[in-house]
DNA sequence: AACGGTATGATTTTCGAAAATATGGTCCGG
DNA sequence: CCGGACCATATTTTCGAAAATCATACCGTT
């Protein structure tokens, strides 16, 4: 199923075949619903659209080119992410933000990302210590090749998550996997949020590093730890820096 | 906001509304897809819509009386919550069953009721404990009432659920509630699903009654420990009756 | 001037038709 | 007799118009 594959990487002037220059419309998905659900949870993560940011049907109309139907149908299952606020008969809108939610999504992640990060430590294979390896190996490139503001990166961004991912990808549990996904997508909203107030990123490289570590040499208790501070620590960096667009919510 | 309070209490005989007589088409929700959705998680949870059952458009909008779009958009809730499975493109059906799903479901659920339980006897006050109380006491009541096969029971169902939902109320967490329901949801579809196949119920009414206690007088670590093998039992119950519908997945 | 009710405009929600896609069967060539 | 391409049918997916609902400003009354 590579069929729009050389769409987006070479520019269509000498394309043999007409209709496969059209840029196509689903990218991301087989629907247009399961794609406009792609890109609005990006666009959200991302603060493009800022927290409580109405949603209303006529802007993203346009801007998404897809109709009403269609969007209801990405808005509802982006409500049951957590990612957008639905207020029956009045629409929806990007979900808000609070001092509150931060700590809860906080708390969540750790309880359980920990108890997957020492599942998979337990489980994992070879090819999960190779994941877990080359996934930080292509995060510590990107950091290398422009080490200022990592989160406006596209590509650092999915490598973090890939390298997240990887660590707790032994587990076992789809089920439990599926709800660290959500946890991690609202956590990255908030980092996103302070991103534009931090003065300077803190040294996430070297906690990456001992992360790994600690897994591949299957030191369950040091790894837990080591992700808990990791978790907390840049929590706390996002509400001391986002102070401002915490309390007035 | 009381407008519909009276047509579920007082029968309308003598109603001087004549509207108000009508049955309501949203009875769960202020528009019609969130009762939909509604509608159908009660049918999947309680395997009327048996577990890998299609669900056709067709057969859908005739048994809801609602249109493709109203339709689509529960089913997307319902597939975020993991009761329905959404196949791009080849439409949705229920969401199948499967041991491993079973023990993943089973295993969340422990991992994150029990620290829920942790934290509720930690914070909670007085009206969590007259919460936890008054629910496990309506629940003895319909028990006495009808002993025999209690999943039949709606009233039982609810009392069941409302119980264990006081238990946690107290966390201060609403993410991981939410979470909690979900997984709840999850599990009380294997209940039912074995329910059929199980000769009797066993002894539930004295599990309660001893997590209440224990919850009652903070004791964390009897409470967690009960509750943990509250629902082992019942999934280990469930894995036992219902082998046939669960290996031939 | 303050209040309650009402008309008006804006917005969401719902619908069924139309387009897009998958499914199943048939025919033909090997 | 088997396998693959093609067509017809069944089903899903998408669309924009129409209905329902909400928000706001206006008006008359107290």
């Amino acid at each position: 199923m590579v069929v729009g594959a050389a769409s987006w990487a070479i520019d269509s002037t000498t394309d043999p075949m007409p209709e496969s220059a059209i840029r196509p419309r689903k990218e991301f998905g087989k629907t247009i619903a399961a794609d406009i659900t792609h890109r609005l949870r990006e666009e959200i993560i991302a603060c493009a659209l800022p927290p409580g940011e109405p949603l209303r049907f006529d802007v993203l109309r346009e801007r998404f080119g897809a109709s009403f139907t269609t969007l209801r149908e990405a808005l509802t299952a982006l409500a049951a992410e957590g990612l957008v606020d639905a207020q029956e008969q009045r629409g929806f809108r990007v979900a808000p933000v609070s001092r509150q939610d931060l700590v809860e999504v906080t708390d969540a992640r750790v309880l359980i990302e920990v108890e997957l990060i020492r599942r998979s430590i337990q489980r994992g294979d070879d090819d999960w210590e190779i994941a877990v390896i080359s996934t930080l190996h292509r995060l510590k490139r990107i950091e290398q090749r422009d080490p200022e503001h990592p989160l406006r990166d596209p590509e650092w961004k999915i490598a973090h998550r890939q390298f997240h991912q990887a660590l707790v990808s032994a587990c076992g549990s789809a089920t439990l996997l599926a709800i660290r996904a959500e946890l991690f997508d609202r956590a990255e909203r908030y980092r996103h949020l302070s991103a534009n107030f931090r003065p300077r990123p803190r040294d996430k490289a070297g906690e990456h590093q001992a992360i790994m570590q600690a897994a591949i040499s299957r030191n369950a208790d040091l790894a837990t730890q080591l992700i808990e501070s990791h978790i907390r620590s840049t929590a706390d960096n996002v509400a001391k820096y986002a102070t401002h667009l915490l309390d007035t919510e």
